[in-house]
DNA sequence: CGGTTTTGACCAGCGC
DNA sequence: GCGCTGGTCAAAACCG
């Protein structure tokens, strides 16, 4: 599993690139094994054996906006759900009535900026970021109904590492035919040379 | 020709 | 109030 794991979050720019959509990973057997917690002040906090991304969404209930390095260079964001803000003086309405949803961040050891997830997205802004010498891209899900978007950017003190950011839930099935866990497979199989 | 990308403008939130 | 920053819009350009 560990070879995997890290052929996961290691790709190669390729005509036909590793898939690793995690919504359609059999959940027992996705690439997290090992997770590292750190606060806001990225100071190492915990460490927990996790055995999928699904048990750890299950089992976070922390309303902290987290940042979570998997074994292998996964890492996950979460925010608050909606109406989890706290309260804070005259921000308690605006706060309230704004839709803030689920919000993960994986960060992936990649030569390619866009990382096939299986679905289709549309470019709709580019912005340069401080402190960052690669510009952020905005894409949204193309499906008709589906409000998906993620955000997707370079480290600046790691050029080797793209961070993927998504916001929502795909409501429709994966729009590629290929991507199964047997295609994944075969594709890990190929690149770690089994 | 339809879908996608590019890119400058615009807007909202936030800190000072 | 003002400036900075991040996020989105939308028209034009691009591409298969």
């Amino acid at each position: 599993m560990e070879n995997y794991q890290m052929m996961m979050f290691n790709t190669q720019p390729s005509p036909t690139p590793p898939y690793y959509n995690y919504d359609h990973y059999p959940q027992n057997l996705l690439p997290f094994s090992t997770t590292t917690t750190y606060d806001n002040n990225n100071n190492n906090t915990t460490t927990n054996n996790i055995g999928s991304l699904h048990e750890f969404l299950l089992s976070s209930n922390s309303n902290d906006e987290k940042i979570i390095s998997s074994q292998g260079g996964g890492l996950i964001k979460r925010r608050p759900e909606e109406g989890e803000e706290e309260e804070q003086g005259g921000m308690v309405k605006k706060m309230k009535k704004k839709v803030r949803r689920e919000k993960y961040a994986f960060q992936t050891r990649s030569q390619v900026d866009i990382l096939d997830d299986g679905y289709r997205w549309r470019k709709y802004g580019q912005k340069s970021v401080k402190n960052n010498k690669f510009p952020r891209s905005y894409y949204r899900c193309t499906h008709q109904g589906c409000s998906v978007k993620k955000q997707i950017q370079r480290l600046s003190k790691d050029e080797g590492v793209v961070v993927t950011t998504y916001e929502g839930i795909h409501t429709h099935p994966i729009q590629k035919s290929n991507d199964n866990f047997e295609h994944i497979l075969s594709q890990m199989q190929i690149y770690s040379g089994c």
